[in-house]
RNA sequence: GGUCAGGUAGCUCAGUCGGUAUGAGCGUCCGCCUGAAAAGCGGAAGGUCGGCGGUUCGACCCCGCCCCUGACCA
């Protein structure tokens, strides 16, 4: 792509339509997918992630999907790897890259200057144990003590960021300010679509959402799954749907409140997704209430790509 | 028609042996977020306690009547 913009993203929460908003950019700027939804990574996942069906794809090559078994945990570090790699080798060919999903960290990681220290599986372990004895307070102390700067941003209550700060200062020495960098250091020019609804019709979305998957076999799905270890998958079982139908399976709810507290718990991440993607100042945010997102979308492109000239 | 139980935040319910409801969970709104991110975490706004009278210095809590809901008896 010229004027130095090399990637489009299509963001936005669960419902909004990238998926078919990112299709069809493809077809008209001649583009290829790639998908920036973590849970599509998981192979065997589809109706409960609603990821797009070979016919939906019209032809656009889709990458990223299905690359992990359900029993993998996933990684922020590891997508931003692939993720590049799939961005290059579209470009390389003389296609857009389109990335197009509702992970919001994952697409910083793709297109950021974002740098994940290393990781260790023994010393993680070691410190989740510790947190479920001593319990979050007493190691944001000790993490108060190490790194006062990553302690002050840090919640003392949240024993998840606590375990990887100390994770990470343990094994690099440094300390982890945990940060996320401004929005201004794009590491990939690029050109971000926003798309939503107004929340009644999401809300109304989601509901009917759940209830088509219900309905095409979903349950069969998680059922099929189970043997090839979704349970063991930290990542996988935790899924909106699938962790609700395993405690349905498991005779912890009835299959009812299972639909239910699905509903719920999507309303609930796309209102966390609304939120991560509201303060990135550098989205434009269509609005399908002003007609086809479509059209507003390759108009936002062409003003964004006279600006980057 | 009668008896019993119950009517407290948008919802489901705690609670007050009479002294301004530290209410809870869910929902709603807002915010945070670097190797689980469909995960994890934080904050806020919402009730004057079914209605009307009475007793009392003071009632959501006691008394009376009324309305509503549920169960049971006829």
């Amino acid at each position: 792509m010229r004027s130095g913009v090399s990637v489009l993203t299509v963001v936005g929460p669960t419902t909004a339509g990238k998926s078919s908003l990112a299709i069809e950019l493809a077809l008209a700027l001649d583009g290829e997918v790639v998908n920036a939804d973590s849970m599509q990574l998981y192979q065997g996942m589809d109706i409960g992630t609603a990821k797009v069906t070979a016919a939906e794809m019209r032809g656009i090559p889709h990458h990223l999907l299905d690359v992990w078994p359900v029993t993998y945990p996933a990684a922020a570090a590891e997508y931003q790897v692939m993720a590049r790699a799939a961005m290059d080798d579209i470009a390389a060919r003389g296609r857009l890259p389109i990335l197009a999903g509702g992970s919001g960290l994952y697409i910083r990681a793709a297109l950021e200057d974002l740098n994940f220290p290393i990781t260790d599986a023994g010393t993680r372990s070691r410190l989740e144990a510790s947190l479920a004895e001593q319990g979050a307070a007493s190691l944001h102390a000790r993490l108060a003590t190490l790194d006062p700067v990553a302690a002050e941003a840090i919640l003392p209550s949240n024993g998840r960021r606590i375990v990887r700060a100390l994770e990470v200062i343990e094994l690099t020495g440094q300390p982890f300010s945990a940060t996320m960098p401004s929005y201004s250091s794009a590491a990939r020019p690029s050109i971000q679509l926003g798309v939503t609804v107004p929340r009644p019709v999401l809300d109304e979305r989601i509901a009917g959402r759940v209830d088509h998957m219900w309905a095409i076999g979903f349950e069969d799905e998680v059922r099929a799954l189970i043997p090839l270890g979704l349970r063991a998958g930290r990542t996988a079982s935790r899924a909106l749907g699938y962790q609700q139908m395993l405690r349905h399976l498991d005779g912890l709810c009835t299959l009812t409140e299972a639909r239910d507290e699905t509903v719920r718990a999507t309303k609930r991440f796309a209102r966390r997704q609304e939120s991560w993607f509201r303060r990135d100042p550098r989205i434009h945010w269509l609005d399908p209430c002003a007609g086809g997102t479509f059209s507003q979308a390759i108009a936002r492109i062409r003003a964004a790509r006279s600006e980057h000239t």
